[in-house]
DNA sequence: ACAAAAGTGTTAAGAATACACCCATGT
DNA sequence: ACATGGGTGTATTCTTAACACTTTTGT
């Protein structure tokens, strides 16, 4: 930040600033990314991240909530934590000329996206299996996607993810889709019930012909770090 | 990345966009910073991390080379290791306007900065004893060194760090400066040696009077992750 | 009674921690 | 010979990993 007033007035031209998230969350314990179809060009009708520009005097986060409401109809309640992943700034990445980009990741219990006049149909799709991406969105999704999984191994991040009751079945599916591997029953509890992150409610899950599940509640509903990293 | 052209052409104004560096170096056993004092308002004369603005069609690690050389002297491949850290965006950072600023942190062996008409001695300053800093730049600091603290127990990162050929006192040193607490010698030792990064040279380190030290050589100068993470 | 998912313990191997003395060199 | 930092091993505790059967419910 060394520019000085001349450079601010005469030769001092920035690139466009844009902001780009990547939302997450389970849907039938498979990992799901919100995505949108554009509506102009370039790469018009294409899926993409939901994005656009960030004016100057908003921070990055507030352009993110106003997109995301404008865009997919989703309110930034509606994200159980958000955090800012890179900024991408290559200079081809947009085709109209240089555009950086800071984005962010949001984990959500549910998303309901809603279509409007600037995006038609927002929507989930699989992690696993994404349609083609305009810009860079795959690399994006990549680097999102890998920093959810360092993230659940060394923090309670999950929790951003799971209704306010589950089972620790639940929560043992959330833990395979996000790792993509399966993880065994016994070690899985006793391992997370060490951690002594959740406590046991009076409620139960029936849901079939089989034992009922005993649900837990998370103590925090905020980021922390865990004692032992998991797995 | 949603603007449309008419964004582009008319109403939009995006923020200024600026890089701002920490660089780290070992000197004497402690981890030091490089700052500047600045040349120009705003917080003239005050220390500052070396920065400035990035231009359309630039990439802001090319901005990062540009700024680091023309204020600090110092070339792009005297960093061993460089990683975009976060992107500061409050409104108020800047008391000249809107300025987000993408930060690097870079890891050196050595630092010999280079003064010039753009900033008067660049100089070094221990983590532990840091001068009063312009703008956000000690929240900066701050983030910086809370990543290389964490890159350091899960990747090789202080490769970057040491000599080429380093003994085993020194690397421990380097690592009880950045996570600041003492290592059992023999425990870490036997951690470092297992994880088969580094092997013993035919030199020895001779320096005082007493035993000379074995001199080891790390296997890969690119970092890459541990399997098992230190400490 | 059977199908389906919930729940539960033990053993063995590996990793982390705590801890104290001898070694090689220069002066 | 002494001061200085270099170098080494073992015992204990904790953590991880592997592994299979019983329980509770709905139909």
């Amino acid at each position: 930040m060394q520019y000085t007033k001349s450079n601010m007035a005469n030769e001092y031209q920035p690139p466009i600033l844009t902001v780009d998230s990547v939302l997450f969350a389970l849907v039938d314990d498979a990992l799901h990314v919100l995505l949108i179809r554009r509506a102009a060009e370039p790469f018009k009708s294409q899926w993409a991240l939901p994005g656009g520009y960030n004016a100057s005097g908003e921070t990055t986060r507030q352009a993110m909530d106003r997109i995301l409401q404008r865009k997919a109809g989703i309110a930034a309640q509606d994200l159980q934590l958000v955090e800012q992943l890179y900024t991408f700034d290559t200079v081809a990445r947009d085709p109209r000329g240089h555009a950086v980009s800071v984005t962010y990741m949001g984990l959500a219990r549910k998303l309901s996206p809603q279509g409007n006049a600037h995006a038609q149909s927002p929507q989930l799709f699989p992690v696993h299996a994404l349609p083609s991406l305009a810009y860079d969105h795959a690399d994006i999704i990549r680097y999102a996607h890998n920093r959810l999984r360092a993230k659940l191994t060394y923090t309670n991040a999950v929790f951003a993810l799971l209704p306010e009751l589950f089972s620790l079945t639940q929560l043992q599916k959330a833990y395979e889709a996000i790792l993509d591997r399966p993880l065994d029953k016994r070690n899985f509890r006793k391992k997370f019930l060490a951690l002594n992150l959740a406590e046991p409610t009076t409620h139960q899950l029936k849901e079939g012909a089989h034992r009922p599940a005993q649900l837990y509640r998370f103590k925090r509903q905020e980021l922390q770090e865990l004692e032992r990293s998991f797995d």
